[in-house]
DNA sequence: TAAATAAATTAGTCTTAACTAACTTTGCAT
DNA sequence: ATGCAAAGTTAGTTAAGACTAATTTATTTA
């Protein structure tokens, strides 16, 4: 039977994606992800976490033992990667147009979730021009008043 | 005192913006927005529509007379120009990227609540000389392999 | 105008994803 | 070894936003 999902609109929700990407943040940057880390870095209660914690180990993103500790699967682990990549590609878009630190974070923290795979990589290209062009960069910042 | 929302972040929900543009949408093309239509164009069942046309009636967004029809008030409309000149700017970027337009209706629906005044600003001159470079975006093309 | 159809509303339910408060487990210091 | 603080869990609640089924109002049509 065919698939539902043609391309577009990804699997998990964006809740779910920036729960995986800051557990893959906190496991890179300092080799394990607790639950008081993720709720201080999520800005949300540690009840919230626990919560999500269980389900995304009953939907096998990750596996977690109660009291102990959490590991991603290989599919949690997937999708971690490929949301973390989103974020990354669009954080160094937006800094070549010259935005503000800030601005960047909290757009792309919610953008990220909404980026199919054809205008990932438009937008991977784009980014590949503007960088080799200082030019076209420089006219931008006029153009913006 | 000082105001909570210092420029990020919009005061309504992804789902009222969504609501206000196809209102203003259908008023703009037909006249008047019925909950039928409404309900066709979000792809959602009438009563979640009446529901939500009933608070924002509340939230003084429109006026709504049971069972009659409907008005935007100066907030409301404000508020779905807002959203729809995102919309618009937001979907001649990504047609200038080359984009399919199915994909681009997508991904425009979902990024148009995340992007700050100043990220539209930006996006809004990129477009600007995107649009009188053609050999830019002809090498966009060819860049994406 | 009366019946039939279309549109709208209400009531009740569901899911997601957050919260607080109370309780349990773990790890560290004495 | 015990006792305390930090971390984690559970239970119960809330809010947004969707749904279906049943009902009511409005509009068409015969
Ligand atoms: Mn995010
Ligand atoms: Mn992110
Ligand atoms: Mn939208
Ligand atoms: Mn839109």
């Amino acid at each position: 039977m065919p698939v539902k999902n043609p391309g577009l609109k990804s699997a998990a929700s964006s809740t779910v994606e920036d729960y995986l990407e800051r557990i893959l943040e906190l496991i890179n940057s300092k080799g394990y992800a607790r639950v008081v880390d993720i709720a201080a870095a999520l800005e949300i209660s540690q009840a919230s976490v626990t919560n999500m914690v269980q389900r995304l180990d009953a939907e096998r993103l990750l596996k977690y033992e109660k009291y102990r500790g959490l590991v991603l699967t290989e599919a949690g682990e997937k999708l971690a990667r490929r949301i973390a990549h989103r974020h990354r590609l669009l954080t160094e878009f937006l800094k070549l147009l010259g935005l503000d630190d800030r601005v960047i974070c909290h757009d792309v923290e919610g953008m990220e979730h909404h980026i199919s795979v054809p205008t990932l990589r438009a937008i991977e290209a784009l980014t590949r021009q503007l960088r080799r062009r200082p030019a076209l960069r420089a006219q931008l910042e006029t153009a913006l008043v």
